[in-house]
DNA sequence: CCCATAATTCAAAACGTTTCGGATAATCGG
DNA sequence: CCGATTATCCGAAACGTTTTGAATTATGGG
């Protein structure tokens, strides 16, 4: 490996100065920089980041914490993150390192630790839901952190997401222009912060129509496209009178596709049905679904955004809703 | 922040004591450790990682070089594979650095210096085409490495793939069994690996079996879902004698199969697809795609897998070629 | 009771950088 | 020509660890 050290042995200057002339200070002779870089060139150094950051106060790292990683996953939420949070990054000249954890298994790592660890700047927390341990932890970091789809209360804690209580309403508006009345709701994981939140614009909306909204009409479908169809297809058989169906997730809703098509019920021409999120899959099911587009890149976007003015001390508003579209395509009918 | 030296300091002993302490070394008695276990826990005291891997030889990470990661894609390919790296790295205890590049912006860093810069122990690269400079750089690497999609010849680096070309010849046999005679083929970027053999594996197997193959037969959609649509719309007119279309990727099939709706050919019944990648929205598609499977997971497994061997100099094959299946649903039909 | 061995502990160097405070040489105003 | 700037440069400390080699103490055999 080759150092700063040799550098300055080969050119004939001190690493003060070798040091000094890479990182473009002033006080370092055009002429002397010259030299000094032409060896560096020469000599294929490269500066070691870690020394560098072992020694400078910020690391100018983000740390993204994802919860539930897992193979198979039939959407890219995850890559769509990655991607803005890197876009991001790139353009303020930070770095990431990543740490996944497992809900099942608890993790070694506290994300305390690991941002100690790292001196990172600041962290980036995606998946997370109420009940695991590190949903505690967060709520009174010392270290600035925006969650993702979860609001905290701490000032070093900011938060991005979907307004889904506006979007969660603006389904059951919807429905109800269409002409449904009997509209039953799919809800997502009991503990993830993002379910409540759904849930209750539905129930909210729902009460403002004079709707009726029973305990029996919802539904709890884990955010999971095999157990939405097995409530579904129980449900079905039970409330023939539902004419609509709002479903917290797409994947929920092509599960509860499946079971109708299995039951003979014809979506839309007897069932409608509606989703969130617009993962890639919406637009390809039969028939295609309509459903609250969530823009994930854009909140991995804010989220880094918001990350990065917390850390540089800048007042701004520490919680973020973002906005979302109603995308029409063929899984509802007027009644 | 707190540091070993502050643990030293409350708890007596040296910094050399606390660190052995804390290692779990054993020539440190046991009673000592527990008391300095207990301070450091007091303190809440984290060992910091950049430290430790500046004067440590190896780093214990992993870099991981992603090419053409952006926003709105459509299969979750990049997610498999981190999910994989991931897996795996915490399994031997590893932590993983990302750098993410922009085939179009010419990246700031080379490879070599991302790896150098944070004395990487090995890298792995994913979505690299041969038409980029890293590729150059990448085939005289001194620092482990294995690509993934992608072969290199040099004793360093590794590679995985699927086994692309008995997986396209199966395709074209798979094919001409149901009768099929006349089968063009949609390859992918002109650039990647896979495409080229892929290609190959379709022209070889097409020539066995005593077919024509044409130029006019082979179209390029670039992996894209809007080119491949574009191409099929005017191919698909003048050739209405093609029975059966072998697409690169699923993507493309999809957009083949648009194609084709719109100028009212039915696919399976005019047209059998095959596509390739087994995506999420393969399934979904109407008709269900019938397409090759392979498994991304599995992949980046494996790459990883290898790398850490190549790093701990085992003698291991550097080339892995995973299998693959043939999923039947219904693009295709007996002619 | 003494020497050898084992069990503990520690001081100091090292990892590769940045940076503080000063040193030296050159330039300038008067 | 002198004191004061200014332009360049540099030595040494610091960042928080690990590790080397040695020192100290305790133990045991004869």
């Amino acid at each position: 490996m080759v150092t700063i050290k040799d550098i300055a042995k080969k050119s004939g200057y001190s690493i003060t100065t070798v040091s000094r002339a890479l990182n473009g200070f002033d006080d370092v002779n055009e002429e002397t920089r010259k030299k000094i870089q032409k060896v560096a060139e020469e000599l294929q150094y490269y500066p070691n980041a870690i020394a560098r950051r072992l020694v400078k106060k910020g690391s100018n790292t983000f740390g993204y914490i994802v919860c539930g990683l897992k193979r198979g996953e039939k959407h890219s939420i995850v890559q769509e993150f990655l991607s803005a949070i890197y876009d991001f990054a790139n353009k303020v000249g930070y770095e990431i390192l990543i740490m996944t954890v497992d809900s099942k298994k608890k993790s070694p790592k506290s994300y305390l630790q690991f941002a100690k660890e790292h001196n990172l700047s600041g962290i980036i927390v995606s998946g997370i839901t109420t009940d695991e341990p590190y949903y505690r932890e967060l709520q009174n970091s010392e270290i600035p952190c925006v969650l993702i789809d979860l609001v905290a209360d701490n000032i070093n804690v900011g938060s991005v997401t979907t307004d889904n209580y506006n979007a969660s309403r603006d389904v059951v508006t919807y429905l109800y222009d269409k002409g449904h009345r009997n509209i039953a709701y799919m809800n997502g994981k009991a503990n993830a912060s993002v379910s409540m939140v759904r849930y209750s614009g539905y129930v909210d909306r729902m009460r403002e129509l004079g709707l009726k909204v029973s305990m029996d009409y919802v539904l709890n479908g884990d955010f999971s496209e095999e157990i939405a169809y097995q409530e579904a297809r129980e449900f079905l058989q039970k409330h023939p009178e539902v004419t609509a169906f709002f479903c917290a997730s797409d994947l929920m809703a092509v599960g509860l596709i499946k079971a109708a098509r299995e039951l003979g019920i014809k979506v839309p021409e007897q069932l409608s049905v509606v989703g969130f999120d617009d993962i890639p899959i919406a637009e390809y099911t039969s028939p295609p679904l309509t459903t609250v587009r969530q823009d994930f890149y854009q909140m991995g976007y804010e989220a880094t955004q918001m990350l990065y003015s917390i850390i540089n001390k800048q007042d701004i508003p520490h919680i973020k809703k973002l906005s979302y579209e109603l995308v029409e395509r063929s899984s509802v009918s007027m009644v």
